[in-house]
DNA sequence: AACAACTGTGTAAGCCGTCTACTATTTCAC
DNA sequence: GTGAAATAGTAGACGGCTTACACAGTTGTT
């Protein structure tokens, strides 16, 4: 939607132009990540002069997300991003200034919005709020493909802030919070990781046959290599019928969200 | 340590030689996900004509573990890996059959040895497991920018059937104790994430001085922007004096651990 | 001992990715 | 209208992964 900075033919001594502004001073915004200050809207519009852009960033990151959903993170490249939308590659530097900055607005607009929360009960909350960031992550495998250095973007801070006013019932200080949170989110995470490597049978007969047979072959493979490395625990714990049962009855994440949920509780009752 | 097939220049119709093989039938190896099979060393290791290797896939996974710890993960790449050895970096798909299987062998490689664990106390060992594998992140921050795609190598094998052999004490069923494993294994994993991106204000004194007014600045901005857009419970919580304080006295990792292990104990005891 | 087969390495090149000049063109401000 | 500023295109540098080919060295066989 803004064009980024000046182009670069000038010297560009028009950094001063801009500096009064409320927000931060811009020696501030210079150090920061890249793609912080743009997943916030803190750009400069610049004059608006020049002819319009034909296109935008929302564009750009809707395009990148098909593209990511089809064939995963890599193909959320910039040549293939411009090529869909019909200009040429660095056409859109004119709109994101790296690829960095595009994998963050890629992501931030991944999360969405966050679910609204019960008021009553926190524990409630807390297992809808793990359990949406769950199928969020099912949803859009490539989020977890994502590197995550940059700490808070937009989307991102309103999930966690929605999680912690529900938390704030507990009494608990606003550290023991955040560690809830970042608790809570590591095991959406993960399961979700988790899940896509070693699907369950069903999701496995829904899969193309080339699949299934590969997932056949690592089972096959591992068993065998662990036996004969005496990892004799991990290879029983593997071959456990209930994880040849089509739905496990008791998922991963649920086992694991009911564990971390009652560890919480134990702690907010001292 | 083994070369790898056999050359290019010839049509290779030699595989079915080789097929007689203990460990299972080549058909299901080629269909295993890149580096798989090579960690777990199972290579055919061809015929032993011509001339001798000069090097080692060792040699080359020390030597891109060396860059990796000293640039990161992208610093391991074929030709910087191959300028350090001294040769052309096609040279190295002798040894190695990608850029994927390096990785994994790579990943492998940090894993290291499990520590060995105490036999009394389950709750004593899981505790120690989680901690050493986070100390191990944090020593090798690289290995967490490292897809987690294939499952089990292994030292990983290795690290997991630790941790379950010590938790067959708790009379849990093995996918639960596996659903144990992966719970640690996950809070350490990003706990260690978590402390690289938000390192404790005494670690920021060690650091550059780049590096402590980037953290500043990042600190100062999201602060400004998550109260213009009224995310007041995450600011708050960001602001609360503990952050400040040298070393936080309650560490969000061990808070997690305590919780979860708190979880876990609460289910052993039905 | 000599040949053939096979293997390791170098040279060269293809493809794809990010990113930076530079140019032409369009649009707005004065 | 005239000039300044912004957009998009052309061209290209640079680095990454990967393959094809030629050459040289080593081993097994005769």
């Amino acid at each position: 939607m803004t064009p980024r900075k000046s182009s670069g033919r000038d010297p560009a001594p028009d950094r001063e132009i801009a500096s009064d502004r409320a927000h931060t001073n811009d020696a501030d915004l210079e150090a920061l990540p890249p793609g912080l200050a743009a997943a916030w809207g803190v750009v400069d519009t610049g004059g608006r002069r020049g002819p319009k852009p034909a296109h935008s960033v929302e564009k750009i990151i809707a395009v990148a997300t098909e593209l990511a959903d089809e064939e995963g993170i890599a193909a959320a490249s910039l040549p293939k991003v411009a090529g869909r939308i019909g200009v040429t590659t660095n056409a859109l530097y004119r709109y994101v200034s790296s690829k960095d900055e595009l994998i963050v607005l890629l992501a931030d607009r991944a999360w969405g919005d966050p679910p609204t929360l019960p008021d009553g009960d926190w524990r409630e909350a807390a297992a809808l709020w793990s359990r949406q960031l769950f199928e969020r992550f099912l949803s859009r495998p490539w989020l977890l493909d994502v590197p995550t250095t940059v700490s808070l973007t937009p989307h991102n801070a309103a999930w966690l802030d929605a999680l912690i006013t529900v938390l704030g019932s507990t009494g608990m200080e606003a550290q023991q919070m955040l560690n809830c949170a970042y608790l809570l989110d590591s095991h959406a995470r993960y399961g979700a990781n988790l899940r896509r490597n070693t699907p369950t049978p069903a999701a496995l007969r829904r899969a193309n046959p080339d699949q299934q047979q590969a997932v056949r072959a690592v089972r096959v493979f591992l068993d065998s290599q662990l036996r004969s490395r005496n990892l004799n625990a991990v290879a029983d714990a593997m071959e456990d019928p209930m994880f040849l049962a089509d739905e496990p009855p008791l998922d991963g994440f649920e086992f694991g969200l009911a564990r971390i949920l009652d560890g919480i509780e134990a702690y907010v009752q001292r």
